[in-house]
DNA sequence: CGCGCATATATCGCGCTGATATATATGGCC
DNA sequence: GGCCATATATATCAGCGCGATATATGCGCG
């Protein structure tokens, strides 16, 4: 396995490092505002991470006091720069996916065949909405083409597809698919998969 | 908060057993075969959470050893069953995305400009080898249309929509988007989000 | 001056993953 | 009969991640 080493929450701290030093704050605001919806990282890994990041010597913290309030600014050292590159480069992607709705479709069958079509019907919705909160997002930004700008697009382009996809689920299931004649679930577990 | 108390360990658990009992071993390897795209569950999980579930009383293990191997299989109660139906009408549903790709790509402009392009194909590849491996699962199985093919089909339908963007994206860096001119990724954090 | 909000850091419990360990059972092969 | 691979079955552990909460101070506003 090509173990860099890199915690997830590693990952984002140190690609917005890469851009300007920041602090622990900031970095939850950066990722609040920005990666959130496909990398999200919490207070309670980002402050154990930065001492564990600055202790491997991949970035270097200096304090910043505002005032009487203590503050640690950090920024990458070379080394730092460069596990960032490293990583950067590498190929295999983690990737994951994790959707209740679709969690309840599967099991419609042998709980409440009935409710299969409201389940994905308010999936739909749910993905409408941030799509559109997404759109207004886009509309009072400076759009352009950079990357940074297309995963806010992927945002909205991905929601509309789950939207759709949802909403003619839904019609399938009210437009008669004679749910009781079917196999159980157990019966539509994917087989294969060796 | 609307808090039944359910982990998602403990959903899927109940789920699964919805339909009918099962040991530890045979809800892993039902999981692995079917929900594991959109809800996945370890060992680590499971035998800890039939023994909590156990407890709670929603569900009931029988001793049923297979020769000299110990084995317990579990069945819902009706206080389970009852606690299953609760969770399938309600109405939030939680939803999960991370992907890395998506993360190397907001920070290209600032690490590595050039790799845009590959980091976009690649992660195109990959989701159309995904598609392409639950295309063959689903040729083999018992075409239909109840909830539980649907959930396959939407893996198909959400892969090739994956990889048909990321293509998009590839071409459209590769076609001389003039990177070095555009702002840097912290001018490209997403803005509003109260 | 007091209030609310933003800045800043820290901590805790719990859930979850992935890997590993330990057995026994089964079936095929020579 | 002996051997090996694979399947069945359960358990455990370290480490990561998440959400909530606690505790300050700084700053602007009326």
């Amino acid at each position: 396995m090509n173990d860099h080493g890199l915690s997830a929450t590693a990952k984002v701290i140190l690609g917005l490092l890469g851009s300007r030093p920041r602090s622990g704050y900031e970095i939850k605001a950066a990722v609040d505002r920005s990666t959130r919806y496909f990398w999200a990282a919490s207070y309670g890994q980002i402050y154990p991470e930065l001492r564990r990041l600055a202790e491997a010597g991949l970035i270097e913290g200096t304090d910043a006091p505002t005032g009487g309030r203590r503050r640690t600014v950090y920024e990458l050292t070379n080394a730092g720069r460069h596990a960032l590159g490293e990583w950067h480069r590498e190929p295999p992607e983690r990737f994951d996916y994790r959707d209740e709705a679709m969690l309840k479709l599967f099991f419609a069958t042998a709980v409440e065949p009935a409710g299969a079509a409201g389940i994905a019907r308010q999936r739909a919705e749910m993905a409408a909405e941030t799509a559109e909160e997404l759109r207004a997002v886009e509309a009072e930004s400076p759009g352009s083409d950079q990357p940074g700008y297309a995963v806010l697009r992927f945002g909205i382009d991905f929601n509309e597809f789950v939207a759709d996809w949802f909403e003619r689920q839904a019609l399938a299931f009210e437009e008669g698919v004679p749910l009781r004649k079917l196999p159980r679930p157990e019966a539509a577990e994917i087989e294969g998969e060796r």
